[in-house]
DNA sequence: AACTATTTATAAGA
DNA sequence: TTCTTATAAATAGTT
């Protein structure tokens, strides 16, 4: 078909054979895509240029892998098919199983409620009810904690303020201290600031040069704490 | 290229599509053929007939599975591997969702509540009262529309003793009827079961075979029923 | 890539 | 299916 007749045999200069090819190629392709049309088939039609470049049909309805699996099963099964065919049914399982879950979760929260008897509604509102009543339980427990854990904090501050303000009471009365107006002023300040302590009040104060936070021995042994154990979390 | 053009389209006549499958197939694989000598190509051509009967080409100088092997390596996936990684992905999203929708009802039925913050327990407890009086409300919905329909049947029972009650009635004062209190029981005995007729009544009044458990006529008048009738089904 | 003479494929009929 | 044949389609060689 064309302006002669040509042997069937390799076309021995490159460029005509690269051309020859191209053309070819594409009435094969062409031929794989009306057959495909034309009667309904499934065609994988792969090649492979003497250069080596890829060039491939598949039909629209199906892929290469498919054809490949086809293929094969023709021909006989393999270990591939076999581990596809377990993995396909293991899919088909869980998407079931999620199926269900996602419908009792519906159910759960009130809907697709219809299909029940009224037997199975008794059933799932007892459930329900009895778990209800277990996250309220759950959610005291938790505000409880919290709460017995906010008071221990608030009395141990209570506590440890009470034994700060008498010992400074007891400071004030001190005969070494020297007790004014700004003195006073100065050490409840400190105090207040919690940056301060008795023992550097006495040593420094007129200088007010505090480098370091560090509390007094005296008020360790009396049970006190840094202000950062005083905040709550 | 025959004695008339032809739309690619489906051939819808069998007969026609197999013989063209048939015919065309033979072409395409002579070109095949052709294209594999010519081009010094490597060619692949499997195809499966509308009825899955398989045919193959393969170049002479190549197999089918070396074909498919530099198919995959031109393109840098396997096709294996690739569909058994992404069957793999599926199956692991699957089996999560799973167990999320697992613990999720862990937690609607009141366990595995531990790890809950208090907020997460306050939207739970929440949600599950709102659900909990959804699964209510259908329930007395499925109660009430079973007690409708128990008491439209009462109703529509009463009314029809009523009516066999009157006619009764008024056939013992029939000066053909023959009246007596035997005959009394008998008849309201059968009334009830619904298997008897005035005319069978008048026939066979007499003759006490009663088989069927019934109640006394004076019940039903006063709006008794049957304990089984009381039932919810 | 386009053209076209010629070969080849094939649709319809037997 | 296979053969026949008129005709459509493909393409070899050319531009």
């Amino acid at each position: 078909m064309g302006r002669g007749k040509i042997e069937i045999k390799k076309i021995e200069n490159p460029t005509n054979r690269q051309v020859t090819y191209s053309k070819r190629r594409n009435g094969i392709f062409k031929k794989a895509q009306e057959l495909t049309v034309l009667c309904d088939a499934k065609v994988s039609l792969i090649m492979f240029s003497n250069t080596n470049k890829l060039h491939e049909y598949i039909s629209p309805s199906t892929t290469t892998k498919k054809i490949y699996d086809q293929y094969q099963k023709a021909l006989g099964t393999d270990l591939w098919s076999a581990q596809y065919e377990k993995m396909q049914e293991q899919l088909r399982k869980l998407k079931d199983i999620n199926h269900k879950l996602k419908k009792e979760i519906r159910q759960r929260i009130g809907e697709d409620l219809n299909e029940l008897s009224i037997d199975h509604l008794r059933v799932l509102e007892q459930d329900m009810s009895e778990a209800l009543n277990g996250v309220r339980g759950r959610k005291y427990h938790v505000i409880k904690t919290q709460t017995d854990t906010c008071k221990k904090k608030v009395r141990s501050l209570e506590e440890r303020h009470g034994n700060l303000r008498m010992e400074y009471e007891a400071r004030l009365e001190d005969p070494y201290g020297l007790v004014d107006n700004e003195g006073d002023y100065e050490s409840a300040a400190a105090l207040v600031n919690g940056a301060s302590n008795l023992y550097a009040f006495r040593l420094h104060q007129g200088q007010h040069h505090h480098q370091h936070h560090h509390q007094h021995p005296d008020l360790h042994l009396a049970g006190g704490f840094g202000p950062h154990e005083l905040r709550l979390p």
